[in-house]
DNA sequence: TTGTTACCATACGGTAGCGTATTGACAACC
DNA sequence: GGTTGTCAATACGCTACCGTATGGTAACAA
């Protein structure tokens, strides 16, 4: 299997759009990280060629852009958007938690992209998503009382240990662990960063 | 400035050795990462053309090879050994905690390399310092009294959190906190994960 | 002084991308 | 049924890398 070429998936169709482009960059992107979000190698899984790439668009970086904006909106609904219905804050940040650890697809995008911050597309997307993400887990440290300071140095904390467990779940393979071991490990980490109810 | 050529620093003798040629890789990787560690960008920096690189290496990844082990080296001594010194596991997880805030370089290497961790040079090595520095996380705990299960997923929550902290300060700069700032983050973030005493 | 060794330059061939230009094919519409 | 618009193939030139082959030169040794 060479990583790349047909993946003859679903609707093998004669005739492409951009949105079948975006998808199978998306694809891509999630699978190999964004520098195999080339070209070439794309029209090549697509079973086409370049010919047909640049009529949908004007450039590779027009392409990627138009792909993480669908990433981003995506990744609002699957995980926030759900998120705010709770409204009890223990709760809330409880569920965004546990709720991380499902939704795989998207985490992986954004470790992905973290590690394609030196790119001029992918840099302020990834700066907006992360403040937003901050700014939502230090809301919610407020509403649990938690002064100015603490809960926003709690929320950097918090968000800290999201990005760290992405990469070490998702690169070091030598900390992987199962089932169960993880969902212990989740729950410690919310005894940790959730302060106890009075 | 192109981010790259002469950097005529220190000693311009007109005779290379392999150690110049790692030191060099090493200063173009914390600079701009693993993928800047390329033959022909390092000879022009060095003021040389490829024809010398290759009296001295096989190959780039050769040169890459020695370079990390190189650093592997200067990390472990940088870091861990003279932390060895301390007893207390509550003191030797505090200055843990506060000396990673220094000794930037080789934190900015090791995150650069947590980006190419895809390169069968880098994963093994990773793998390596990592569960090295989990490991030594995990001890610290164990002396703290905690228990084998909660010990462990303390260090790992540590560690992660070593990690996105890092990835955050370096790549996210709307992130960045001035001095003070910072300081008092890392005071949170100890009172936070390291247990209070008896 | 004459080799030898250690380092370096030049020139070459190869790969993998990007992007452009031109032409082709098929479908929709009038 | 011809015209137009949409998608696609081919061929090209360009850049930036890797690695090889071969010859040159300065320093040092014999």
């Amino acid at each position: 299997m060479s990583a790349v070429e047909p993946i003859s998936g679903k609707s093998d169709k004669s005739r492409l759009s951009s949105s079948d482009w975006e998808q199978a960059a998306l694809d891509l992107l999630a699978e190999q990280g964004v520098a195999a979000v080339a070209v070439e190698p794309l029209a090549r899984r697509l079973g086409v060629t370049k010919g047909s790439f640049y009529w949908h668009f004007p450039s590779r970086d027009a392409l990627l852009k138009a792909a993480l904006e669908l990433w981003e909106k995506q990744d609002q609904e699957a995980v926030f958007d759900q998120i705010d219905a709770i409204i009890d804050p223990r709760e809330r940040l409880y569920a965004l938690f546990r709720r991380t650890s499902r939704e795989i697809r998207s985490h992986v995008i954004y470790s992905h992209l973290l590690k394609a911050m030196d790119q001029p597309v992918v840099q302020p997307l990834m700066e907006r998503v992360s403040t937003r993400r901050v700014n939502y887990l230090l809301t919610g440290y407020r509403a649990l009382g938690m002064s100015r300071r603490d809960a926003m140095n709690r929320a950097r904390l918090a968000y800290a240990a999201y990005i760290g467990i992405l990469q070490m779940m998702l690169q070091l393979k030598t900390m992987r662990m199962n089932h169960e071991e993880y969902e212990a490990y989740v729950e410690h980490i919310a005894e940790t960063l959730i302060p106890a109810a009075v």
